[in-house]
DNA sequence: CGTAACAAATGAAACGATTCAAAGACGAGT
DNA sequence: ACTCGTCTTTGAATCGTTTCATTTGTTACG
């Protein structure tokens, strides 16, 4: 009884062949006004609504296309799904975000998934050595797009930022207004961490007199940073390193709050402080914070693109697309003056 | 040459019916251990994947919930659709989630969408009037489960928080640690905001000698929440409220910012701040924030609870669910004393 | 009037899985 | 040897589209 109407009783119903419904519905040019009116009105009456797993079934391929992340929670990461999920709406396909909560398994899990859906293709920012399944994927003919990741372009094609340059970017930034201890906070185990962090050692080492001591926060949460700016405080003034660049801007936020709470400290004028990412809260913060800012649209729209280009050279030819990220500077590093 | 083998080239390969390889795969207890062995051998050297269109438009039903979402940026609602993928993992299922972004057309989309792909179910945070739409699902079998909105459960089943009670929470701890003037910040057009507000005066009305004015922030956001801190903080000391109720953390978090900021008012002593939703950044505040936590996580679970139940019962009978926000104490209302 | 040219409509054949009635295989019991 | 029962295996039918070679209908022109 509840059964949707099918394509076969949208054809009894305005008399005419099932041919001629899938062509109102694909091809409005080939048929004639007067059978497409008598056709849409059956179709309203009835309230057909088009079966898309019949549709796929005939056409091999879906409209489709899976993206996993490490954490959709990560602003960084539901900026760049977002700007994917439009782009793609632009081509007329649909991105299904899978969440690895950086867990191989999970990962694993997905990927299977998005395989049975015969999805066009597949963003992923990789937590395992994900190497082998993609050349899998790439000879079932499934494009894949690694984000956040270089790739080897032998393999695939991919969407990544700079981290290096972006590390660069920092340092540079807090010499630049006249700072020469630093000090860099972050966990250098992750990949992108280590490249931010030298990158900020290559702009120190262009400036004689100038240093980088490097604290490992073990975390990467406002709780950890701010047990790293206590430390900082409680070092006699002439220890303190004279700027703070921070791997995250969670932790930089932390880092500004054990600061201010304490008030034996002055941001920017005794610690000038710079995160990375741009989260929405840096604006926001005590004192406004300057960041790296990484361009997640261009990411997400970019990977989608290079999806479809994949798709038109039948996925023989990869690119890597590196994007630069932007220094965005605000109060907690303002002014070389004072 | 890249196109996926089928059932039917691994029931040659392995020489056995079609029909037997299906069995392997979905009663594999039906199949003798020598066959089977061979199947899975045969799978396993052609790269078999299933193609799920194909099952699907077997069965007449996918194994997929639609979720759609007012802002997946938004923490609360990522926490919900977390949990209800987890929910729905563990039942077989996926969820697909769509972001209005509080737009009817998009929303609109989303549920043509997830009607063409013959989804199990929908779970859906409205933003216009859905209540024809819904009645239409229901018809057609889809069952449909409203999410933080209050269902007319002769139509459909729902999840919320009872926002009222939440409003009542936080006004009623305000009044217990001694304040008396207390000030509501928000934007009352919006439904959930206006029945925080209505609790929070119930509450101020069970005491006598209590009162509570409304600011309106006319935004929801850290800047917004800021503006209205610096107004109350222009004012004279006996014409500032003695507690701010504000109705989402990220006004609180901006109130306490200009507050802390320009140091002429102290929190709590001076005035206690509490919020709602209880957002990550809530407890790694300059002043760790009080607020009212709203369980996403059971949100989530129960609205593909819910879901089941529907599936089961036909769709006869509908529930709403409503869970009781949690109050949240922290050093933003910290202590009776002083 | 015949027919060429074109437009519109037809309907059978895929697509790849699942289902299920029927057939086949094999032992045990008589 | 024959029957019965149980366990396996078979393969045609089905789901709802799209596609495309054919058929049917219409108009124009010699």
């Amino acid at each position: 009884m509840s059964t949707t109407a099918s394509i076969k009783d949208v054809a009894n119903h305005a008399q005419v062949a099932v041919g001629t419904v899938s062509n109102v519905l694909n091809y409005p040019d080939r048929v004639s006004q007067r059978t497409k009116e008598r056709v849409l009105k059956s179709i309203a009456e009835l309230g057909f609504v088009r079966n898309d797993a019949a549709r796929q079934l005939r056409a091999g391929q879906s409209r489709t296309i899976g993206l996993i992340v490490l954490d959709v929670g990560n602003p960084f990461f539901s900026s760049v799904a977002r700007a994917a999920e439009d782009a793609a709406t632009a081509l007329g396909s649909v991105v299904l975000v899978g969440d690895s909560g950086q867990d191989a398994s999970r990962e694993a899990h997905y990927m299977d998934l998005f395989q049975e859906q015969r999805v066009q293709g597949l963003l992923i920012s990789p937590v395992g050595d994900v190497g082998q399944r993609i050349d899998t994927l790439r000879e079932r003919g499934v494009p894949t797009v690694l984000v956040d990741e270089l790739a080897d372009t032998e393999r695939c094609s991919s969407v990544s930022v700079d981290d290096q340059e972006g590390g660069y970017l920092a340092a540079k930034h807090l010499l630049d207004i006249g700072r020469r201890r630093l000090a860099f906070v972050g966990t250098p185990s992750i990949r992108q961490v280590a490249s931010r962090l030298k990158g900020a050692q290559r702009a120190v080492a262009e400036v004689s007199g100038a240093s980088i001591e490097v604290l490992d926060s073990e975390g990467q949460t406002v709780l950890t940073g701010r047990k790293v700016g206590n430390s900082l405080v409680e070092r006699s003034p002439e220890k303190r390193p004279e700027a703070v660049f921070c791997s995250n801007d969670l932790l930089a936020l932390g880092v500004m709050q054990s600061l201010t709470m304490l008030r034996t400290v002055r941001i920017p004028e005794d610690i000038a402080l710079i995160g990375y990412d741009d989260i929405d809260f840096a604006i926001s913060a005590v004192v406004p914070l300057s960041s790296i800012r990484q361009p997640t649209e261009a990411l997400g729209r970019t990977a989608i693109e290079l999806l479809a280009e994949e798709h038109d050279n039948g996925g023989t030819k990869h690119r890597a697309v590196v994007f630069t990220p932007e220094l965005v500077v605000r109060q907690s590093t303002a002014g070389s003056g004072s």
